[in-house]
DNA sequence: GAGATATGAATGAACG
DNA sequence: CGTTCATTCATATCTC
């Protein structure tokens, strides 16, 4: 790519002030740079950033790099508004459901999906900890999440920190996973079971429980207690 | 400038406010973009965004562009923070430096980064995730289990509503159990930890914490979602 | 309600 | 060019 880089480093202006880390562009310059850009030059060949560069200077120090990432920056963040504005208009065609005026806005709001179309093995990988493939889908699948409408009989709660929709009453936890899990809520005190694993009280309206397996706590607890000393 | 506060129509929500200029986020949502951060993803690619911010939407108005702030935010500031910590720590050897008062971490040696492979063998339970397989091997040929070193100073916290008794200074979450877990604190905000599964921060004396295995939320999410047509 | 802090938003500067 | 990072600006929130 073009280079324009040369000097990376640039900073004049130690009168006014203090050590500033990148190149603020004084609202003169800004009005300059608009104006051209609006004119139609969106992207300047190099000669003529130089000549930019120079007018910009009669207002405050200013390097050739500044202006060709100025331009960059500008192309693009205008390019993505426009493609925004087109996804949103696009949108509003598929009355499909109620939508939101989001008005996009500019900055990067693109990025491209490296999304393998399969996101294969939930089984995660050696690395351990990076990333869910199907998180999203898995959100989006949730009743909660695909609905708007609110089922009288239905409320949310957040189980192990992820909103979920749930019924009123009792809650066959056994039934649901196969059993071996206690439900705790946020405040510590576990959420009583029966013993056929059925919470008989159901959960409440926006509070936050958490599901653990019971595996999971008992070894904590042997190794803390045990200590392997 | 322009608008690019996405948010600017606040819908019928609870209590209207006057006005704001830059979208805020209800607890709810903090708690579904903490929780989709702590799991991982910790920069959501374009389609995943938007499908963030239609569940964030069932809590508030709310624009892709926030979305895309909240995690650049939030990832930025999280390496940040990561560097002051690493910043603190090497600045030991400095006798002219600023020290920092590190209440805790002293005890870097209690964790030592398994190699790759040969402590942790996730991943290979490919199957559907009825039960987990691999999960008491884990646990039992852990050797965090058969060494637990002493920590000179130890406080009390209770994980999954059991009062137990770690050490002060980073835990190292992945060696203990093989990783997939994430720690989420009583408030249900998960606990940071950073790309080796450590807890950098530590935990706090008396608070309650939640061990969560993953894959088990994954599960309730997947049952959950049945009868989402 | 001024100052300190947290954090949403914006943008210069790269990177690939 | 699209994307990502680092820094800065602006404002919501909190405290005394």
């Amino acid at each position: 790519m073009e280079d324009a880089t040369g000097s990376r480093q640039q900073q004049g202006e130690a009168a006014e002030q203090p050590v500033r880390s990148r190149w603020t562009p004084k609202p003169e310059q800004i009005l300059i740079l608009e104006t051209i850009f609006n004119s139609g030059m969106v992207n300047p060949p190099k000669d003529e950033t130089v000549r930019i560069r120079k007018l910009l200077e009669k207002f405050g120090s200013v390097a050739d790099a500044n202006v060709f990432y100025w331009f960059q920056n500008r192309r693009s963040r205008s390019r993505r508004r426009q493609r925004q504005v087109q996804a949103s208009l696009t949108a509003a065609d598929h009355p499909s459901g109620i939508h939101y005026d989001h008005t996009f806005s500019p900055n990067s709001l693109s990025y491209t999906m490296p999304n393998p179309g399969s996101s294969s093995s939930f089984g995660h990988n050696s690395g351990g900890f990076s990333g869910y493939p199907g998180l999203m889908q898995e959100f989006e699948q949730n009743p909660v999440f695909c609905e708007a409408e609110v089922q009288s009989q239905m409320m949310t709660v957040f189980v192990n920190g992820v909103a979920t929709e749930v019924g009123r009453g009792p809650v066959d936890v056994k039934a649901m996973f196969g059993g071996d899990l206690v439900v705790y809520h946020s405040s510590g005190l576990a959420v009583e079971m029966n013993e056929y694993g059925i919470l008989m009280q159901g959960l409440q309206h926006g509070e936050s429980y958490f599901l653990v397996i019971i595996l999971c706590w008992l070894m904590f607890l042997v190794v803390d207690s045990v200590g392997c000393a």
